[in-house]
This record gives C-alpha cells, sequence and structure tokens, in this order.
DNA sequence: GTGAAAGCGCTAACAG
DNA sequence: CTGTTAGCGCTTTCAC
C-alpha cells in the first residue's frame, strides 16, 4: 500500500540550463522568468516550458545578492506563541502575507530585552522586508539602526517609543473604561485589577481607563491593584493573598489572558463560604463562551492582519499608532453578583 | 520624553571593508569571522575589534551562495496557528532550535493539500535545512523531491506515508484504549466519538484503541460515530443531532481540542432535562483545569522539541516513527455521570 | 599562517 | 526585443 520512494541528491537546476534548453541567452530567461517587459510572449513561452520541464527554480540567494533587493520574508518577534493572543496575531498577519507571496519567520523574546535584540538582528540578516514587533524594550532608539538598513518596522500591542515608525495598538483605554463602567453597574465597589508587567503601555492604558471611571465612585479601588502577572502562576498567587484578606474584592479584573486562567485556578480552589466573586477579563479567550465569561476583547488577529497590509504595502507615512477598538462582551451572570 | 531617533539609509558595511580596516586580506578576515582554524589569535581579535567597530554583519546571500550551503533556517507548516496544538508545537521547536542558532519560519497550509505543496516548495527555496510538517496530505512520495535538493524532512504528529522520512507521532492507540477504558469503569455504554477528518492517521489510531476495548463490551458503539470535525462548528451539529435522538449518548469523547470546545457548547445550549453527558477530550487545554476536564493528554509541545532535535542534529537513521505517549488525566467528575 | 584569483547564480547596465 | 559584460559579497581552491 505504501510504496516508499527514495531519491539520490542531484544538482540544482540553473539560469543558464534553462536558457540553453530554451536556445535563449541567459538574460533573455531571466527576464523572462522574473516577469519583466520587453520580451516576446513566444520566447516567453518557451523559456517558461524549458523551466518546467526542467524542474527549475530560481536561487533566491543569488537572485537577492545580485539584485540588492530585500527578501519577500517578514518577521515576528513576539513573547511565546503558546499565549493564544500572540498565536493569533501571527496567523493574521501570515493570511494577509502569504497571498502577496511573502512568508513568516517567527521568533520568541519570553519577554527578554536582550533576547528581544538579538532575534531582531538576526532576522534583519535574513534580509526581511519588516518586522512586526510585540517589544519587550522600553525604548527602541536602537532600532533605528534596522530602519537604516531599510527594514520596515511595526510596533504590534505596544506602541513605539523612542524610535520613528509604525504601532498597531488596542484601544486600552477605552477598554479599561468599559471594565470598570460594567462592573460599576453591576454594583461592584471593591474591585481588584490583576494586571500585567507595570512598564507595559497596554497594563498602564487600562489602569488609567478604569481610573478614570472608579476613582471618583470607589476611589480605594486602587489598593487592591497587583502587578507583574505575565503568567498564570503570578496571578494565582495575588488571588490567594487578595482572598485570604478581611475583605476580598467582589469583582477581579484580569489584565490579560494568562491572568484570567490565574484567577479561576486560584477561585475554584478557595472557599466556597462566600459568593463568588465576579471575573471579567481582558483580551477574550477560545473558551469564553464556553464559561459563560464577560471579556473586554481585544483582537489579536485584527491587529496582525493591519500589521500585515502595512508590511506588504512598503513604507507608509503614517506615525500616529492605529488604534484597533476592544470591545465589552457580556455573557453570563458571573459580574452580576455582589 | 520620547526624543525620537531618526537615521538615514547607508549602505551596508562588506567584507572588504573590515579586512581594510583591520590591514588584512579579505580571506583571512573570512576565516577570522567564520571561526576556521589556521588564523593567529591575534590576527582573529583584530578582525573581529574591526567588525564590531564597522558594525559588519555578514551578508547570508553572499555566504549562502559561495559555500552552497543551506540556510540556518527550519520550516514549519502546519494547519493553522490559532489551534493551540500546533503553536505548541511551533513553541517546542523553536525553544529547540534558537539555541542551536537556527530560525524559524512558519506557514499554514488550511488542512488543504495543494496550498501545503505550495508552501513546501517556497520554504525549500530559502534554502532551509529542514521541514516539520503537519500535513494534509495521504501520500507524501512528491516529499522525495525536496530530500533530493537535500532538505530534511521531519513528519510531526501525522506519519510520512509512500516516502522515507523520519516523523514524531503521538500514542494514539493507547490514547484509545485509555480513553475507552476510562469510560467503561464509570459505567458508560452509550460512547460517542465525535472525531475529525476521517483519512486522519490520528483519527483512524484513535478510533481503533477505542475499538479494542470498547468492540466486546459495547459493540453499539460505533453507530455514534461521528467525523469531519475539524472545527468546533461541525462537532456543535454532530452534537445536536445526537442530543435529540431517542437516546443520545451518556459521554462524549472529543476527537480533538477544536472538537472538545464545539461539543461544550452544543451541550450548554441544550435541554436540561436529563443528566449533563460525561465529556471526554483528546490533547490537553490550558482551561482543562478550570473546567475540571478529563483528558487524554498529547504532548504537542514536546513533538515540537523532538522534531527540532532531529532538525539539528542533521540527517538520522530512524525511519521508525518516534511515539511520545498519551496520557489520560482524570479531573472532576464530569464523566462519572450515566 | 596568509593571500590571490576564480566563481557561486543571478540581475543591472548598457549595447546591438 | 535581445544579448554581452560586469559585478553583488562571499567562500573556495591553491599557491606562497
Amino acid at each position: 500500500m505504501s510504496e516508499t520512494t527514495t531519491v539520490t541528491p542531484q544538482r540544482r537546476v540553473t539560469l543558464a540550463q534553462v536558457a540553453e534548453h530554451a536556445g535563449v541567452s541567459l538574460k533573455t530567461a531571466s527576464r523572462a522568468l522574473g516577469g519583466e517587459p520587453h520580451v516576446t510572449d513566444q520566447t516567453r513561452q518557451r523559456v517558461l516550458s524549458a523551466a518546467t520541464t526542467l524542474g527549475y527554480r530560481r536561487n533566491t540567494a543569488a537572485s537577492l545578492l545580485a539584485s540588492g533587493r530585500v527578501a519577500e520574508l517578514v518577521g515576528l518577534v513576539t513573547g511565546d506563541l503558546t499565549n493564544p493572543f500572540y498565536a493569533a496575531l501571527a496567523q493574521g498577519l501570515e493570511d494577509v502575507i502569504d497571498p502577496a507571496g511573502v512568508q513568516l519567520n517567527v521568533a520568541s523574546t519570553r519577554e527578554d530585552p536582550e533576547q528581544e535584540w538579538r532575534l531582531v538582528r538576526d532576522l534583519a540578516d535574513l534580509r526581511v522586508r519588516g518586522l512586526a514587533i510585540v517589544s519587550a524594550m522600553d525604548d527602541h532608539s536602537r532600532y533605528a539602526e534596522l530602519q537604516a538598513r531599510g527594514i520596515e518596522l511595526i510596533f504590534v500591542d505596544r506602541p513605539a517609543q523612542g524610535v520613528s515608525a509604525c504601532s498597531v495598538i488596542s484601544d486600552n483605554l477605552g477598554g479599561g473604561r468599559a471594565a470598570a463602567t460594567h462592573l460599576l453597574q453591576h454594583g461592584h465597589r471593591r474591585i481588584s485589577f490583576v494586571g500585567d508587567y507595570s512598564w507595559l503601555h497596554t497594563y498602564r492604558q487600562r489602569v488609567d481607563g478604569m481610573g478614570q471611571v472608579l476613582d471618583p465612585e470607589a476611589p480605594q479601588w486602587r489598593e487592591l491593584i497587583r502587578d507583574g502577572a505575565h503568567d498564570s502562576a503570578t496571578a494565582r498567587r495575588h488571588v490567594l493573598e487578595l482572598e485570604s484578606s478581611d475583605q476580598p474584592p467582589t469583582a477581579y479584573v484580569a489584565g490579560n489572558n494568562r491572568v484570567l486562567l490565574g484567577i479561576l485556578e486560584a477561585l475554584s480552589t478557595t472557599r466556597e463560604d462566600r459568593p463568588m466573586p465576579a471575573v471579567l477579563g481582558f483580551d477574550d479567550v477560545e473558551w469564553g463562551p464556553v464559561m459563560q465569561l464577560s471579556v473586554v476583547a481585544t483582537d489579536p488577529y485584527r491587529m496582525g492582519r493591519l500589521a500585515g497590509e502595512q508590511l506588504v504595502a512598503g513604507p507608509s507615512a503614517t506615525e500616529e499608532p492605529l488604534v484597533v477598538p476592544t470591545s465589552l462582551i457580556a455573557r453570563g451572570s458571573g459580574e452580576r453578583q455582589s
């Protein structure tokens, strides 16, 4: 049933061979294959069929070297693909660039700035056309070096700082306001925001948005802010500590999808002698509908697409960040309790 | 606060310039930078520091062209990164190859064989060192063409068919047996397996494993098999249909993580006038612990790592598939009902 | 241990 | 419209 094929290594077909087979000069073959003008349709056909029969594929390295062009390649630098937020971003990006004939290279920083810089330079060495970066750095002036090499930069989710480049971000301020408003309307006053690294632009904007609504109504909310939770384990610890206090919060806001997981894990193990607190997530999760979770949804897939569009379109004038809206999705009644 | 840096494009530094700056010949500079022997430590130092001060970075395209070597690059071809299974696979792969100085290119087939072939050839044109493929094809004899080009192939999750190449797969047969045994022990007889595409090796193995246990005990289970559910929507439809039958199943087995989502979505909307059926997933999900879901866990991250190890180690003799164990994780009591 | 020349496969100028 | 001549930046002979 399964006939196994084996083949011996063979030298690759070169353009010269195609040209000879088609009876034209090297350059003519190059033109025909490259889709350049000034070639008779008939000649082009001859070259094309010669290429097909010979199984010719252009040598990218040679082509790039001779032309000085950049590769049809873009790089994506994120924290870690196991975070569905980044995975969705990657897929959005790929969905846009693939039809444009551009390939995707990915690299993970694990939120380490040094690692990021190393990865970004390695990517640059591949002569990528552009880079989409979810940066772990708070200052991007070093990136100017890459722009000087002709590489287009798009900062995603976290805006560019100290370098003149394009950014695609979420409306975190609006999201923060929406979260706070929602919880206030459901009667909550003791609200705890468990957030990501405090140096993150996204973190600060979300807190600020919530503050705009909560500071006048329930100023004590700031005492319940906890940060540094980029993973679920840290979030879990924060919640366990809060839950064991005299006056635990009646509602938790998860600063990101990992935190959401951590909060829910923690709450599922804590004492049952009080009403289950409400939980509101930032970033939607695939299991949100099943668990009836309310969230302020961001749209990483869309952000990926936007980044991809910028990258294939080439250098843009836009320096004002592109802001992707967030939306509050109320599901079930989890947040109605007090 | 944020001083913006701007730089004008500049020509890249070449090896010749480094050589001149260091007062050595082109070749010596090449040797020093390339870590080749036969260079005085002193000379090497001079070249290295010249390279640093000039900001030299080797031109990969030129280097590859001249040497004829392959790029320090591997490709990963999966269905779609938004599936956490593939995302974990990608991350496992990257975690292994990055320390080895190899970069990762990703591409999505969307389970279309034609698309796959196109992507795989484009990747090959980048002169990747190797390719890890979760293939949407049921015959891989065409892949011999890539091997002939010197590209190493690793088939992941779904074994190579019709070509002599390495495979890394899950113990689906054992997983199927474990799932069936578990449910039998909890008193279930009307068990429905809602599976992926029926042409998938993983699907067939899982069914076969279950059959080994269930056929003798509850032969009618096969009537409740449903397939073609690679996404949650299809799974949802299957469940809604089964639930509206006279004798709905007392337990569902989800053939993959998308199906699991679909089953749970469907069950959350169906009539409540009967005990909630048990649900057992294939593939673990991040929200498993929170929802107290029992699963037969596969280990895509580990599979990614194994694939990466093969790829960086270079051509291996192994043609026998590497089988990664699955493990039944019993959580909560969902499957105890009848 | 180091250097000079040749050429990887292709494309950019120009010339015809 | 087509062909010739140079190189892209690097690595490989093979001398010295």
